[in-house]
DNA sequence: GTTTCTGCAAAATATTTGCACATGC
DNA sequence: GCATGTGCAAATATTTTGCAGAAAC
């Protein structure tokens, strides 16, 4: 699949320099940002970026299908523009760093359904990182 | 398993009466409410609780084990009192309704782990519960 | 040239905190 | 009685909105 700049392109969409800027920080596997996150480096490259600006353009990029919206126990979303290949998510419960993962979706049993039409399923398993664990560990080690 | 309110003077938690009405709001099954609705819902029980008190004995809660706090696309965190039967949930996309569910566990593959230590996983199945199935089914009949 | 986007600043929403007073045990 | 909890009000964090001016096509 071609990258998500050209698909915008193609899509007729008007494309600024924000917008443009703000599109290429979120290309890429393993990318899941968060509103504030995108901006900070989106305005690093573009300092003439608004939050105002990254908020709409995220909300106009979801309607549009070419980026998730996944919600976080911290209660800022992420922004994960990895649509072209469905996958699930591994989460740092420590530092909060995610990952994608591939995995088979779980089925829902006919008597689990009630009545519900289902869309999809989100996957989220719950870990701690090499650089978490370890940190844990010194820790450890410093109380001894 | 004994009920909630039980199991908390057993842990020599101090039992007022804002945190036995907040404890109560929140039994059962199916029950998956945010901070703002289990503050109506105990005020409307007993009037003399505050926001801030809610906050404060959520917190406290899911420090205890006793409550998990569920990460929701909306951005408002919701608390899930259901800890004695481990469960999934299938959440309406239109309307929020949120309800458990029972399947197993996906397995993340080994190719997959990058290194982390597993802690659990989370399943939440999209979909679209009855009443909202009706209620686009009525609107799309509107328009003809 | 028209349509749409952008930045700013203010508002709305959600959550956290400091502290004097109240209360369970 | 003392340790801990509570309410209030102010602070913080995140997201949304209104609108005049700017830029894409």
């Amino acid at each position: 699949m071609q990258p998500l700049v050209e698909r915008l392109r193609d899509r007729r969409w008007r494309l600024t320099a924000q917008r443009r800027v703000i599109a290429e920080v979120l290309a890429g596997e393993h990318v899941h940002l968060a509103a504030d996150e995108v901006f900070d480096r989106a305005r690093a490259i573009l300092p003439e970026v608004s939050l105002a600006t990254v908020y709409n353009t995220l909300h106009e990029l979801v309607d549009m299908g070419e980026l998730l919206e996944v919600a976080h126990v911290d209660g800022r979303k992420r922004y994960d523009p990895n649509v072209e290949h469905p996958h699930h998510h591994l989460l740092c419960v420590d530092c909060g760093r995610m990952l994608d993962v591939h995995v088979d979706d779980p089925r829902l049993p006919d008597g689990e359904q009630h009545g519900f039409e289902l869309l999809g399923v989100d996957v989220t398993f719950r870990a701690r990182c090499p650089d978490c664990v370890g940190r844990v560990a010194v820790a450890a080690l410093d109380r001894v």
